[in-house]
DNA sequence: CGGGTTCTTGACTATCTTCAACGAAAGTGG
DNA sequence: CCACTTTCGTTGAAGATAGTCAAGAACCCG
């Protein structure tokens, strides 16, 4: 999962169901923050998100880290460079996944169907990149975080009473990381559109949409959130 | 062409040549200046580039601008997203193109190698792009700079001397929009690095590598530019 | 309940952007 | 071919945004 502009985006990209296809490949259950592969594995299998959330990252030498994506229900994630991983992947949630040869994307034979559906989710990953690069390079932190509640709130928002909650299963580390800000960015934008009504969290992890046509303003920087202004200390010594 | 890390990337990916299809697909010049295509087109054809420099950019209503690739000799461009063009693509430079149709890359009928190649460049750009949100995400302008002229320097430097020459076709204004900077911020490093001897412009659009090994350590942050220290003017009105 | 992690908040700073001006280069038309 | 206009690149000064460092609060887990 990238986030990408709202508008352009494909309403719903149909999430691609994928058959089974007998016991070596047979779906699985990976545990929460255990590995799936690690950059620079020998890429066998590419897997079918159904159900949990994955981190995808890679890592600089000194320690500088960067989300590249997430991996939720109806990702595809493992796209092998050269036959390797190019990022290491773990489970956020405990998650439920499809594996499939590497060979079912690369060579037709075998499951032509299965074939195009692996193409196809590759080019919408490279479409669904491409927009994320607009967010890392052009977006203000406000845009970026607001960008990132509406993707989610579209993708796995859940309707309570009159508004949508969205689950944010990462910790704000992640979160940072994928945005390219750092924690402390991303707590205080939080802060800054809870006070400004456009969210509440219901628990750290629980963000409620007050008001999601602000949100998505937000996202696109046709609104801005005015900055609490500082409790001017009393220091009229001048006047 | 992303701009990647140097050391984690296939040193030199074999650029694919890929035969010609009849006169149907004969190759094609393309002015500097003329667009290829515009996002939202249906695309009917990929694009192998023989020579030239293309420019891929996407762009915001506002008029915020990311230049998302440059197109240079050896890449495809134009995959397409549920059949369209997802960002608009115009020639940097005059540029000699090879088409191919969409369905060369889509199904593997017809010519199963032409997919094979088709498909290994699809997923290299995914690869290539994972490791450019890095750039955007985490590094300094220096380093984004500066890695901008190494991955330049692999690909299209020209040994001169004893140094190497890179090429820069492209506008500032260009660069600024692929690093997610300004043209003022990409102009004082360069201006930064010309001073601290890493490099010398021979022209505005030419740069010679004075020292490679210095230019890379700044690309991964294992190297510093000592700001200049701006003349201490003498107010010295108190002493 | 206790201890460690994660999240939030504050104060301060660095970096990059913005705004503005100027110079250089390139395109245009006589 | 030269003068004129326009675009592009560089530089400066000032300001804004996000980062850093540090501390306290909230949360989680055994």
């Amino acid at each position: 999962m990238y986030v990408t502009i709202p508008s352009v985006t494909a309403p719903d990209l149909p999430l691609i169901t994928l058959p089974d296809r007998g016991p070596h490949h047979a779906a699985f259950t990976l545990k929460a923050g255990r590995f799936l592969f690690r950059a620079g594995d020998t890429a066998r299998l590419i897997y079918y998100v159904h159900s949990g959330v994955l981190r995808l990252t890679r890592v600089f030498e000194d320690g500088r880290r960067q989300v590249i994506a997430f991996g939720y229900p109806g990702d595809v994630v493992g796209f092998p460079v050269d036959g390797l991983h190019h990022t290491d992947c773990d489970a956020v949630t405990e998650a439920r996944l499809q594996p499939y040869r590497r060979s079912a994307l690369e060579t037709g034979t075998g499951d032509p169907e299965l074939h195009r559906h692996l193409l196809t989710a590759a080019l919408h990953e490279i479409g669904a990149m491409q927009d994320h690069f607009m967010m890392l390079g052009r977006k203000s932190a406000t845009e970026r975080v607001a960008s990132f509640l509406c993707v989610l709130k579209e993708r796995v928002g859940q309707s309570i009473g009159s508004y949508d909650q969205v689950a944010l299963p990462m910790s704000r580390a992640d979160i940072a990381d994928f945005l390219g800000l750092t924690t402390e960015t991303v707590s205080r934008t939080f802060t800054l559109l809870r006070k400004s009504k456009v969210i509440a969290l219901h628990q750290v992890h629980t963000v409620i949409i007050r008001q999601p046509e602000r949100l998505t303003a937000l996202a696109q920087g046709e609104d801005r959130l005015t900055p609490p202004k500082r409790a001017r200390a009393p220091i009229s010594a001048v006047a």
